[in-house]
DNA sequence: GACTGATATGTAAGTCGTTACATGTCAAAT
DNA sequence: ATTTGACATGTAACGACTTACATATCAGTC
């Protein structure tokens, strides 16, 4: 559900585009925040088409088609984004592995959250180079709100595995 | 991939179990983290007796099945534990909204943000009940700095509005 | 003129996860 | 005796997502 979403909002924020553009625009401004290929994105724009919520404006070079989103596109998006309350279903593998930390001996655990920290550490980094234009300025702040917790959140762990 | 790694986690961490008591294990002290219902579970304990990480090694009153892990089970379990480093692809709906606030206008944006603050404070009390065992500990910590910093970019993000 | 690489769009098979349906046991209370 | 509620296990259909495959255009260069 919430791909269509994403769409949606790709759409209403930077204008008319092609799957080729949505692509490449969840590979630069949305990848940190939700992800999908192309092979997940052109069949949705067909059946969002179907469904009323955009349409194709044109057909240029190579067969490429622009989608633009319709009124009715334009209201489901805005009754998501105001309506929407954040989904109780959670699945973090980097939690499960920090769940399951006991279960190792201290020279194992360190090491394992000392990678944890260090991935993130590298996600952090590469968030700062991440363009953004009218969208994304407040996700960005999230982001990286939510990365700089992890590597606190480790720092403290290594530090508690280490008088152990 | 990492169902089987909480089913082997908590078949390690609290002993042999039936698919019921690990239903039940993963409401109470996984559920922040990782997420599975009885439908999922069954058919996965299943498979992975076929795979040879887990066997039946009792059957009790009421067709009940107690699983315990193998010593492949524990070699997969510690080397996921080991090797597994933070995946790349994050889906987050809050994120999302986030992202697209700028399409709202300004008393609706709050509004939104007013809402996803709301939900994570009160997810973060909820998360002061869970009971905790060995297991557990370190993912707590790591929950609650999460949760935390939701609350400081919703407080950071309504103030910033408010100003526009 | 042939090759290469970026552009551009699609299908198919398989895995993972959700929702709805279906069944049966056992203990305790009424 | 029967009803209720917790215990206990499953299947089936569907939707979401991934990986691998397949194809074709166009611009530039060798």
């Amino acid at each position: 559900m919430s791909l269509r979403i994403a769409l949606l909002g790709l759409l209403c924020g930077k204008g008319p585009a092609s799957g080729y553009d949505l692509t490449k625009s969840f590979e630069r401004s949305l990848n940190h925040v939700w992800q999908a290929g192309h092979t997940q994105i052109y069949p949705e724009l067909v059946k969002m088409t179907s469904d009323g919520l955009v349409t194709v404006e044109s057909e240029g070079a190579r067969g490429r088609k622009i989608y633009s989103v319709t009124p009715e596109g334009r209201r489901v998006l805005h009754e998501w984004l105001v309506g929407h309350s954040p989904s109780l279903t959670v699945r973090s593998d980097t939690g499960l592995q920090a769940f399951l930390l006991p279960l190792l001996d201290r020279d194992e655990a360190i090491a394992v959250v000392q990678r944890i920290r260090d991935c993130h550490a590298e996600r952090l980094a590469a968030l700062d180079f991440q363009p953004r234009g009218v969208l994304g300025r407040y996700a960005l702040a999230l982001g990286v709100g939510q990365i700089r917790s992890v590597l606190e959140w480790a720092d403290e762990t290594i530090a508690d595995l280490q008088r152990s």
